[in-house]
DNA sequence: TTTAAAAAGGGGTAAATCCCCCTTTTTTTA
DNA sequence: TAAAAAAAGGGGGATTTACCCCTTTTTAAA
């Protein structure tokens, strides 16, 4: 008896490519293909759905891979998820995981690694490469986190502060006064430790609060 | 006797699984895998490896995707070229189009698009979806172009300006004085029709010169 | 229900940015 | 080689931004 494995990925193509991949493993076989984690879900509704492994992709349109694992832990925890993403951003591997995936791939691997981390998953429970292991490590000493919290209307703001308007048209914009956006802005650069609108543009395409 | 077909492309995983699926198709099949364009130029000098079809990735570190067209339409113009990409923003697939791209695919395609693609490429020499051909009539009257072409000081001005760096600081790190380096932001301003820093920013990491 | 906190708004100032228009030097190119 | 274009440097002023420190109103919490 061969292994469900069910591929959350919002390009076609790569789906169908990684499903031809999988299907020749001799221990899986593909059960069904998702393009998001909305379709996931409603999925999963019928039992006979339910894989033993979700190979999921991070970036996808509608609920990303973040959301889709942490509500698979909590409905599913029964169900591995295996992250599989071009990403690799420390903060979005430490997320995923965080949210309950039992391993992490990048794109850019060998598909013999992808049949390895597919056994060591379902039999072990988890797969970790050297550098995912380091980077767990290195996260369990707090240090300087990033766990500053943004407030709706601040986060409102920096979205506006995005683009070529002044802060006082962005002010009109929000129906606030110029001097309300600026102490916006300046209790931003404090949370943030930054200089300048500069750097918080940055600091907002980075953190994907904003998408140029 | 099958098409030989050659994929280049960054992401081994992608690629490997792609594989699978061209070999599953009745009239081609893969004579071998790239991970960049110069590996795809290294590989040509030995004219066994010429290939009739290439499936070309457009993001690539060391040689992209366009680099790479442009030099097969140079030096191997019996090669067609079909674009595999995520990328949708206009200029770029114009860009590959223009560099000599037979053809331009979505990664998010169904795989029997792929095989058609193929088969439309060889047999009629280009493949084009209806988005394409619209984008490319639509580009047929010049309308407002982005022909602006930036100097590499100006480009190296623009790296510096996506920190926080002040334009003083700029200066001192480009060794120049702080009135020609306003100099460069103002004609850059001119030229891509900006109104300020942040603008720049954006329009910089846009276009790639920036990378967050 | 008092107390404390956020949220919203503000004043003043120094620095940075933007936007003109101008000169000299170097490099192209016709 | 003369003319033109590009690169480098600059002056002055209007605007915007950044950074203090301060008040009122609203919301949450003890």
């Amino acid at each position: 008896m061969k292994y469900s494995v069910v591929i959350v990925e919002d390009h076609i193509l790569l789906s169908q490519a990684l499903s031809g991949l999988v299907n020749g493993f001799a221990k899986f076989k593909i059960l069904y293909i998702c393009k998001n984690g909305k379709e996931l879900l409603t999925r999963f509704k019928d039992p006979k759905n339910i894989p033993d492994i979700v190979l999921m992709d991070i970036n996808m349109p509608i609920m990303n891979g973040i959301e889709t694992t942490a509500a698979l832990k909590e409905q599913y925890p029964q169900v591995k998820v295996l992250a599989l993403s071009v990403e690799e951003d420390e903060n979005t591997i430490l997320k995923m995981l965080r949210a309950g995936a039992k391993g992490y791939l990048l794109k850019d691997t060998e598909k013999s690694i992808l049949e390895n981390a597919l056994i060591q998953v379902q039999e072990t429970g988890f797969y970790h490469t050297k550098d995912v292991t380091n980077l767990l490590l290195g996260s369990l000493n707090p240090k300087e986190e990033n766990n500053v919290v943004l407030k709706d209307r601040e986060v409102e703001f920096i979205k506006h502060a995005c683009t070529e308007k002044t802060y006082k048209e962005i002010a009109n914009d929000m129906c606030l006064s110029p001097k309300t956006i600026e102490g916006y802005r300046d209790s931003i650069f404090e949370k943030l430790n930054l200089k300048n609108r500069t750097g918080l543009v940055i600091y907002a395409i980075k953190s994907k609060l904003f998408v140029p």
